[in-house]
DNA sequence: TTCGATAGCCGAACACTGTTCTATGCTGGT
DNA sequence: ACCAGCATAGAACAGTGTTCGGCTATCGAA
């Protein structure tokens, strides 16, 4: 009965353990570690997340924490893992897969967008950590267990993902704005701005979708996006 | 007639214009940093690309280049759209917008890709260079020629961008890596290893999909997802 | 033709960054 | 009591983007 196996067990090979575990008191550890970083990523964005900032957060020096992460690649990996963590999985069900699969992608989406602007610390990066690959067998489970084969299943995880670190970074580089003033020009309306100035002539669908373009919200673009992807995965669906 | 709009004068209000063009002869222009960016780029990749080596290729200081660009982001946007003008746009035909698009699709995709990765220097950020324009105008043309509502048009295409930039990040990050030996063991084939070494009692779909999932062409990855967006906007055809 | 204004250029410096070297505490086991 | 070692940091290194101030060469106007 292998079936207690702990996460930490699955961590990738490239992690490199913390040479053994903190022993007396915890002040730090990478979860420890972690915490700090996501809190720091909540309260002032990933520009602000640096190793000397980190170390100060902890009440340490920046050379500290190079005794338990490898560097600033493996954090960025470490937070984006505790991110999906953070993500809870239903029983699948085949019956209801296009559902339960929709609604994981919003869970990813909310989660990811809930720390700020995390997700440019791992886009790009493939899914590596446990708890992230947690979730990808339960995507495949569901998808196979629906009549998906193989290949397109496969493929659509990661177009999947791919999707979500996009949206996820789109919504989060242009938050909403709704400030404090009337007056402050945010970039979007900077935009729609320049849009609607250009010569009408050789730009007539540009001036004339500017509104359009620009009253965007992002979660309504997640979901028509999400929307597309469904639709064209359900036409590979087999049985 | 004010047809003859030149790309020039079309640029964003925030692109600091260049302070007047160069007097005498030209060793530095905008055009001119551009070139040498883009080579760098070619050659070393986006982490070669810094503004002291950027210089240094073109003969001067690092401080030189501020009184033609306003700063590394800018910089990024000029490449970015220099790129897309290497696209060239066919006449709309209604009849084809379907086949239209997705070859647009795959011309971008190709070009961003035969620039290494060069979309580093701006994925995230709204199209805002007059080439990039030109192609969203080419876009929305032929979307709504072919009876698709403006909505979905609009939505589209900011999310076929998104899929784009996404698409070409993962195929320039993880190249087909072969290289020159036989025991070279990229990044790749490490995570199929992982994967496949996972308890398969806990990731049974996991462990079975470990080579479908590896044995991924980064091309055919694009083909399908890029086939699943416009299987999904065709159901918005009205007409 | 002379001459100031200024566009264009650049070395040096600033404030950062991630990372490493080295030294030094502190701990638990013998 | 001692010592191996884990754990902690200060200082320093090699970079980065960016700015400051002074420099030169050219141009339009007197």
């Amino acid at each position: 009965m292998a079936t207690d196996v702990t996460s930490d067990q699955l961590e990738p090979p490239w992690w490199r353990p913390p040479k053994q575990r903190a022993r007396r008191r915890a002040p730090l550890s990478r979860d420890a570690i972690v915490d700090a970083a996501l809190g720091i990523l909540d309260a002032d964005g990933v520009d602000a997340l640096t190793i000397r900032r980190l170390g100060q957060e902890l009440g340490t020096g920046a050379a500290s924490l190079y005794w338990h992460i490898a560097g600033k690649d493996e954090l960025g990996e470490l937070v984006y893992d505790r991110i999906m963590g953070e993500i809870q999985l239903p029983e699948p069900d085949p019956a209801r897969w296009d559902d339960q699969l929709k609604e994981l992608a919003r869970c990813s989406y909310r989660a990811m967008l809930a720390h700020n602007d995390a997700v440019r610390l791992s886009i790009g990066r493939p899914p590596a950590g446990p708890n992230t690959l947690r979730i990808v067998e339960w995507m495949l489970t569901l998808m196979r267990s629906a009549g998906i084969p193989d290949q397109p299943a496969a493929y659509f995880g990661n177009t999947l993902g791919r999707f979500l670190d996009a949206s996820v970074l789109e919504a989060s580089t242009a938050p909403p704005a709704e400030d404090d003033a009337e007056s402050v020009e945010d970039g979007g309306d900077m935009m729609r701005e320049y849009w609607a100035s250009l010569p009408g002539d050789r730009f007539p669908n540009l001036t004339a979708l500017a509104d359009t373009t620009f009253d965007v919200d992002a979660d309504d673009l997640f979901e028509f996006g999400l929307d597309l992807l469904m639709r064209g995965l359900a036409a590979y669906k087999v049985p």
